[in-house]
DNA sequence: CTTATTGCAAACGTTTTGCACGTTT
DNA sequence: AAACGTGCAAAACGTTTGCAATAAG
């Protein structure tokens, strides 16, 4: 895992390529990605950052705003809740998929290589030039399954 | 695939089995879906039917209980596009993922008992009790490619 | 001093809800 | 008659937008 100084760096020069601009707001959502490990909502990510730097103000459209960016960047990315929402995660780390459990909400990373391939040779075989792809396992995890 | 009279008959005894009632609404919610192979969004479906049945009055709000209903009772299956909402279709076919074209919205099925195999694999690794998985490839497809 | 970014509140599109009225059983 | 379903309009939800004020380059 980058460490956060290197991360910073990353993003500060990726604003400078693009004529954007290095703001507190945007220096303090990709801090908080960094901090907690996880996954989050945008509204997580807003009240955290209000509770941790209560002096600064921050309204959810600049979460947004920076999420997006993040992820158009490449920074960060998104698994879709559908009509619940999305959560963000840093995406500095190889792609992977999720396991999500349907009473917790616990979220599980994997990753396999026979689905990788797999969904390329389908990607292939339709003549569909593939841009992304997700897959989610939804069930119940362990320790729900304990308490039951 | 089912024809419709045994759908039909499928749905009743659903409803009777858990004391709901057959109404001229969740009656043509069904038969909407069953006469237009593909995918569509609650509002597609509502409009279908004012367009079809202009007699009979039926509110969006009672197109989206009844998917609902046929979704959990395992008679329909939903896509979901984030923000932009969910899609519909009868699910009496196998379980199958799709391919999404992310420029028309064209949506292909496909099936690949590689990729199921690994994902009940994966779900056990974890001690995941798995209730439902999706995966979606999206991309660019054939045609959209051509236009280019 | 120019340009991008911000917070705010209003707007958005989809989905859900409360409720009085209608229909099915 | 009892119980469930309906349409409607309002509310809820996550998200986006317009804009005047503010901050970065």
């Amino acid at each position: 895992m980058t460490h956060y100084p290197a991360l910073l760096e990353q993003f500060k020069s990726l604003l400078k390529n693009n004529t954007l601009k290095f703001t507190k707001q945007r220096e303090l959502v990709l801090k908080c990605l960094y901090s907690h490990q996880g996954h989050f909502t945008p509204e997580d990510i807003h009240r955290l950052i209000k509770e941790e730097y209560p002096d600064i103000n921050i309204g959810i459209a600049t979460v947004y705003r920076t999420l997006t960016l993040l992820e158009n960047e490449g920074i960060a990315s998104s698994i879709s809740f559908g009509t619940q929402g999305k959560k963000y995660e840093l995406g500095l780390k190889a792609h992977h998929d999720h396991l999500i459990c349907s009473q917790c909400g616990a979220i599980i990373e994997f990753y396999d290589e026979t689905i990788e391939k797999k969904q390329e040779e389908i990607a292939k075989r339709f003549n569909f030039q593939m841009q992304d792809h997700t897959m989610k396992i939804i069930g119940i995890c362990q320790k729900c399954q304990e308490k039951q």
